[in-house]
DNA sequence: CTGAGCACCTGAGGGC
DNA sequence: TGCCCTCAGGTGCTCA
């Protein structure tokens, strides 16, 4: 799935197609469910709407509308693509049909995305929001935040940075890569995680997810932006899908575990 | 409260 | 070539 990068930079991309503010003239539902039951006749009360906005707040889209909110997840699989005519693709399963002739589709093979509305009045009450933590990349997300945290947790680091009650937006990949930049290893206890190494880690944590925005994201497997571009950040992933790998600072070979369910790359020597 | 395990679903890739 | 197995960017449930 995309984490935080990845949903930026689809979000940045539908910031430009949705320049000029186009109406929702017709949403069509190819299937009644992702992975919970898509509420389409509140998604419907949208027609005719136009758009105004697109925000990201985690890793969901908050699309803003004249009459309310369509706020979606990608999942692990999920994507919004501008859909070429005639094109039948088996995992299209709603499509946006935008006044200024452009056809959105929402692509997910796996389902496990999410499509829903919220209040544009109170976002941060609608219940996919109400219980997330900070934006990594605002300012209240601090080291003296993340200590403070960790301290309360007697758990690994690496599901910890995962939390998305801690900070928002870390999955799988950049949780690796940046306890890797940070010299900490993922099995680390939480409550044991310095003052000092908890600055450097929030400091590399903010430095990988810019430079991820920037370089696109990354496309392991399937991700692509709404117009087919891949981004290239995978081609900097420096432990995530390297086990065996020799280590780009030191050369001992990367190894792989499985925490909390998840793969989890770190190099021996680099993190401690 | 926490953390672990698993379920949700399809497709890609490796081993034989 | 084909079959079977494992694994995949997330979240949210149950259970201890």
């Amino acid at each position: 799935m995309p984490e935080l990068p990845e949903v930026e930079v689809v979000r940045k991309e539908l910031e430009a197609l949705f320049e000029g503010q186009p109406r929702l003239e017709k949403i069509e539902f190819l299937r009644k469910e992702l992975r919970d039951p898509m509420p389409i006749a509140k998604i419907q009360l949208l027609l005719g709407a136009r758009i105004l906005a697109v925000r990201r707040r985690a890793k969901y889209l908050l699309i803003e509308t004249e009459k309310g909110g369509l706020l979606s997840h990608l999942g692990m699989t999920g994507t919004w693509r501008v859909a070429v005519g005639g094109d039948d693709r088996l995992h299209d399963h709603v499509y946006l049909h935008l006044s200024n002739g452009l056809r959105l589709a929402f692509r997910d093979p796996r389902r496990f995305g999410i499509l829903e509305v919220f209040d544009l009045r109170f976002p941060e009450k609608s219940p996919r929001l109400c219980n997330l933590g900070p934006e990594p990349l605002e300012e209240i997300f601090t080291g003296i935040y993340l200590w403070r945290q960790l301290k309360l947790r007697k758990g690994p680091v690496k599901p910890a940075l995962m939390d998305q009650k801690l900070v928002v937006g870390i999955g799988n990949i950049y949780a690796s890569e940046a306890l890797f930049r940070a010299k900490i290893r993922p099995q680390r206890k939480s409550n044991r995680v310095s003052l000092e190494s908890a600055e450097i880690l929030v400091g590399q944590i903010k430095q990988i997810l810019a430079e991820a925005i920037l370089s696109g994201g990354s496309s392991i497997s399937d991700f692509k932006g709404a117009q087919d571009n891949p981004g290239s950040f995978h081609l900097l992933h420096q432990v995530y899908d390297r086990k065996g790998v020799p280590c780009v600072i030191c050369g001992t070979l990367i190894r792989q575990s499985v925490m909390a369910g998840r793969s989890t790359f770190w190099c021996p020597v680099c993190q401690s």
